[in-house]
Order: structure tokens, then C-alpha cells, then sequence
DNA sequence: CTCAGCATGTAACCAGTTACATGATTAC
DNA sequence: GTAATCATGTAACTGGTTACATGCTGAG
């Protein structure tokens, strides 16, 4: 059987806490998304090959579901993973494309774009920001904890806040930059 | 004809300035790196549906190479693509994954995930400053010029230096963090 | 004489998305 | 009644990579 990232990561998810197809869904959503076209054929290969557990659960006023959890063979693939190298981050961002080509058309074309982002990316850092913080709240001492999950989902966290906080400082380079550059051809 | 982001990627490149096939590879490798198996079949369709023009150009001690250029009707569509609103990026990194399941192993595989995370950093941020430094030296009124794509590129390469800088930045502080927490363990 | 660079392309495959199918429950 | 959430899955497709084919030149 094939193992490629993302079937790392849902093995990842499910040694944290067994869950089911529908909540990896979820637990996904937030930082690497992903179809449930996607992830059930991903969980069928894995429990066909022996990596994870399946138990049904019933449920009442829900519909029944399936939850996984990994088995040691499982576990020793994921160790064995995190010895080697990761591949170098792919990056695929509309945005950057069409910056790149903005300067045929207007300014006001790039001031918009750019605007646009910066509101994305205050989202974003709102989102973050409330999640580490309710993390920090409900579990101190775990994220302090090298042994604890959560310990490195806070260090994920604040990446991902330092970066977003950093590419709003761009854009308001960007926008200081533009509107001084407007003002002198006016003048 | 399906035009996805990589096909409107390839008309801004030529957009520029005139290029081959093999050039527009080379052109893309640093920012969003794409085999020649996929832009030759991308630039066969443009043609064909006319929203590139193509030249023969013989040369001496290289082989032949087919020049593209934009119509005016690319151009257009280039334009109108401009004017709608980016998808949301996607970003797949491995590094990312690994940290996140790195704490079933011992602190160690943490440190040298982040080490060698801040090594290929270092590399990226020297090489998006040398190429920012001599586009400066090369181009000082271009970059400052909004009709000028080098102005584009000036924007591209500032956001990427300061996005890098600030990652190494965050695996400095993952990595006092770590050195003190072992302080405290041994003691 | 071997390797890197220039140059163009095809075929097979993997990764991921869109669209579809099914069906119950709860909230508006 | 209709939309959202829970829950699992398949089929068809798009986007992109790997591997292959071809051939010439210049540097070590």
C-alpha cells in the first residue's frame, strides 16, 4: 500500500484520539482541508491493510459511524515517517499569480487585491488567535508538555499566527507604499 | 478551452517578455515550480485556440526553439481573470504534518525537524535577497514603477523574504523553548 | 567519455475535487 | 418545508508528477 502525506496525517489524527472518517473531516478543515471522497478510501486501505482498527458505534437521533484507531503496526509506520526528510512545502496561491501579473492593469486593480487579502488574513489570525487561546485556558500544563499532542498543536498555532500577522504587515507596506506613490504623481 | 490558474500563470510569464517552453520552466522554478510535462501540452491549447503566437527560432550549438508570445486576445483574458476575487491558498507541507504527530518521539526528532526547517529557510531567504538586490541595482526606477512588471516582482520577493525571515524566527523561538524546557527537566 | 544544459514532447500514473447517492434529525 | 448537521461512500474528472523518448553541444 501507498503511503503519502496525507494518509501519514490521518494516521497522525487518529493516534491522538480515534475518531471517525466524518470528524478527521472536520479536524482537518482548519489547516491541511481535505473531501471525504478523500479521506473514507484513505481509512478503507488503512484498515484493510492492518494499520488501523475499526469499532461501529451506535448512536440514537444520529446516524451510526465508524470509529478508528491505530493499531501498533500503524503507530511504527507513522515513527518510522518522522525520521526522514520532509519534501520541500508546495505553495499554491492564486493571489501570488495574479500579483504577478497585476502591473497590466490600473493601480487601484492591486490596491483591491491586496485589500481583499489583508481582511482574509485578519480573519485568519482571529481564528488562530481564539483557538490557542482556549487552548491555553482549558490545558496549561499540556502545552507545555513535550509528551502532550497538544503541545505541538501550539506550536502549529503560533507558526501560523506569526505568519499571518506577518503577511498583514505586507499588505500594509503594500498599501502605505501605494498611496504615497499616488500622491506624488498627483502632486 | 479550461483555463486553470497555471495556464493564466503561463500567459502572465509571456505576458512579460516572449519566452520558450523550457524558459518558462526555468522562469517558474523559483516561486511555483511546474515540469515541462505539464506546460508544453498548457501551451499546445493556447495556440491553438489563439491566445498565444508561436515562432520558430533557429539558433547555432543550441537546438531550435519554439518563441511564444500573448495575443491580444490572451491579453484580455488575462485581464478579466485580474478582475475576480483569488481562491483561498493551499498549502501542502509535510514539515507542517511531521510536527504535528512529533510528539509520540522523543524531543529530539523535534529539534532536528525544526533545525533543518530553519537550515532551508536560511537558504531561501539568501536567495530571495540576492535576487531582490540585484533587480534593485539592475532596475532602481523600475521597481518603484506601478506600469513596470519588475514592480510586481519587487512586491513577490519582499513578501517572500519577510514570510521566511519570520518562519526562522519562529523556529528560534521553538528552539530556546526547547533548550529550556530541558534545562528544567535536568535540574 | 560522461555529465550537465538546451529543447520538445508523450504515456501512465497519483492526488485531490466535484458531483452524486442515501437517509435520519434538529433548528428555523 | 427547507436548510444544516451527522454519517458513509462511489464515479468521473482535473491537476500535476514520474518516467520515458530523442538528440545535439560544451565542459571536465
Amino acid at each position: 500500500m501507498i503511503f503519502n502525506t496525507t494518509t501519514y496525517l490521518v494516521l497522525g489524527i487518529l493516534l491522538r484520539e480515534p475518531k471517525s472518517g466524518y470528524d478527521i473531516v472536520k479536524e482537518l478543515a482548519s489547516f491541511r482541508p481535505a473531501k471525504s471522497s478523500q479521506i473514507y478510501p484513505i481509512l478503507a486501505k488503512l484498515e484493510a491493510n492492518g494499520f488501523v482498527d475499526c469499532t461501529q458505534v451506535q448512536q440514537d437521533g444520529k446516524p451510526n459511524k465508524k470509529v478508528y484507531s491505530v493499531t501498533s503496526t500503524g503507530k511504527a509506520k507513522l515513527e518510522a515517517w518522522l525520521d526522514t526528510e520532509p519534501e520541500p512545502p508546495v505553495i499554491r496561491d492564486d493571489f501570488l499569480s495574479m500579483v504577478y501579473s497585476v502591473w497590466i492593469k490600473e493601480p487601484e486593480t492591486l490596491e483591491r487585491l491586496i485589500k481583499d487579502r489583508k481582511t482574509y488574513m485578519e480573519q485568519r489570525l482571529d481564528f488562530f488567535t481564539e483557538k490557542l487561546a482556549v487552548m491555553e485556558a482549558s490545558f496549561p500544563a499540556d502545552i507545555h508538555n513535550f509528551y502532550s499532542w497538544r503541545h505541538c498543536t501550539r506550536l502549529l498555532y503560533s507558526r501560523r499566527i506569526a505568519m499571518t500577522a506577518q503577511e498583514i504587515e505586507w499588505c500594509n507596506d503594500v498599501l502605505k507604499d501605494h498611496a504615497l506613490a499616488r500622491r506624488t504623481t498627483e502632486a
